[in-house]
DNA sequence: TTGAAAGCGCTAACAA
DNA sequence: TTGTTAGCGCTTTCAA
């Protein structure tokens, strides 16, 4: 069972090639080809279940209709909903997505853009990146290859961005909670805290509480690294009972710190912990099956995806003058 | 900055383009070229950073190194870490991943492998499929296409699987809550039922309480809806207590079912079951930050990864004589 | 040990 | 309104 070319529609139907070409891209009308014509071919079309063969036509057009999404790690839900919620919307419009993933590894990254760039030619990037400078992306060669930035902002590089507003929506958590009458709080950030994300979460942190003339001491800050998230959160919640500087709050950076906490909530050796109010920059499904009460600041996931989505085609598209930022306000999340 | 093409390459060195592709394909020594020459090229090809146009080795071989990755909802945990396992082998051997959602329906399935294997030009298909008959895959075309079968078993249709022994692993776990001496057992099982990892797990449920003796209405079965999880578990959970009928362990059968649990016994209108055992075919790392410890059959994700990651390539490969499926042991986790 | 040339299947400029 | 033809960049057969 050979594959079906367009030769063989053409000799079925006698028309050239190019014809039954120009009515399968559409181009029927603008070609001037006769209604009847263009009826004719669709039909056979349809009928012998032929469709062209891929490679040629990336090949003569220069395009492909893949689009590349990198993220530090699928498996974590808040990207996991982003990806699917691109995807669907990319899809609708002819387009498929190629999830990779880099570790937060900045050298990862750069070797999958090198890949997708160069071999698998893809017609478009969304990055989450891990960068923590603006050393590879303003290379001249990005200067013509559609992408977009997602979720993290690169340093001094104003290219396309869909992000939330991470001071904004840390500012709010914590106002809300020294409001609620807390005056002890810890932040657990993860580095590199130079994430634009992270950076940002931990300025709203620290301009709530000096705006709330909260103590040095009593707003403390706690860095936990992206590869060792359990055993330094361990540590640092050893350390406070140690102390005996138990904090009132512990504000999670992210969804990951957030979870670990949880878990490490769970020990015995941390009952003395138990009562702790915990906050969350990023709403979790399991905020829902867990007894705790965890404040959250929500992001939205699904205008994330979507405005990615039409962003990049319209970059892919050249419709795009200067840069598009989009900034997307988060919500926050009381139980 | 136009891009490199093996002509330009061929140009620089004075070789033929016939020569550098040779090289350039690790049959320089089978074509008999010198040493010499494959080093001058090599380190030609390095320094000018050249990588030969995809779609053009693609169009020419009929090869694209691609493989597509079918599963109901890729951002469901358990898909979410095979998915991760399988994209790390294959991407060390060259190929590319593509991942695409189905949502659990037959039809979007047919629909993406039509779009994968017409237009995309996928290499090979790894699939976890929502057909609860052989009617699509037993279609001749599937003859020569490099297609393997995850998690689920299509009925009636001997292709290539890994899967995990669904049957035993039930029998086990619900042999052990026997044992500990409970005698009410409620199975929760998401319809359609037919899939075949339901249907096993099922069975191994109804054997186990059969060989137990467990009388008929202590073994009760209740059917909920992938479209409406959650509803139609809040439906049977107020009927338990409506007909005073409360078992003393409610059985899971996947881990979306065990997630609709835990949040529905959140509500003060379940209060009286709080204290019921749980128990759930997939471990997820929210039992670990719960309080309720869920006894749970856990499937090696990993491996399962692995193991389809190795196997699609050997059919692809054509090493494969006749039908090769892997059976993978679950294991109990008792916390 | 190396090179010339054909051709993968398609699209688009140009011709009719 | 439709057809002829060149060529996208690569691999591979065949020849030297």
């Amino acid at each position: 069972m050979r594959r079906l070319h367009l030769e063989d529609i053409s000799k079925q139907l006698g028309y050239s090639k190019t014809l039954i070409s120009m009515v399968l891209n559409g181009k029927g009308n603008q070609y001037g080809i006769s209604k009847k014509t263009q009826a004719k071919v669709l039909e056979a079309i349809t009928r012998l279940n032929y469709s062209p063969n891929k490679f040629a036509r990336s090949l003569r057009t220069g395009r492909s209709f893949f689009i590349a999404l990198i993220v530090s790690d699928i498996s974590n839900s808040f990207y996991a909903k982003i990806a699917k919620s691109i995807e669907d919307e990319l899809s609708k419009r002819g387009y498929q997505l190629m999830i990779c993933n880099m570790d937060e590894n900045p050298e990862k990254e750069k070797e999958l853009i090198d890949l997708l760039t160069n071999q698998q030619g893809v017609d478009g990037l969304i990055v989450a990146s891990a960068q923590m400078d603006n050393d590879f992306y303003n290379h001249p060669r990005f200067a013509d290859l559609p992408i977009l930035f997602i979720d993290r902002v690169i340093p001094n590089h104003k290219a396309n961005y869909v992000v939330v507003d991470n001071y904004g929506g840390s500012l709010e958590i914590v106002n809300y909670l020294i409001n609620e009458g807390y005056r002890k709080l810890a932040c657990f950030a993860i580095t590199p805290i130079k994430l634009s994300t992270i950076e940002d979460r931990l300025s709203g942190f620290i301009r709530a509480c000096s705006k709330a003339e909260i103590e040095k001491k009593d707003a403390v800050i706690c860095e936990v690294s992206f590869d060792n998230t359990y055993q330094d959160i361990e540590r640092s919640l050893r350390e406070f009972i140690v102390t005996d500087k138990v904090p009132e709050v512990i504000y999670a950076l992210n969804n990951q710190v957030t979870l670990c906490i949880l878990k490490a909530l769970k020990k015995s050796e941390f009952a003395a912990l138990s009562d702790i109010k915990l906050a969350s920059f990023d709403d979790l499904d399991v905020f829902n099956i867990i007894d705790k009460k965890v404040l959250a600041v929500s992001q939205p996931l699904e205008e994330i995806g979507k405005s990615s989505s039409l962003l990049i085609l319209d970059i892919i598209a050249g419709k795009q003058l200067g840069n598009s930022n989009i900034v997307l306000s988060p919500q926050l999340i009381n139980r």
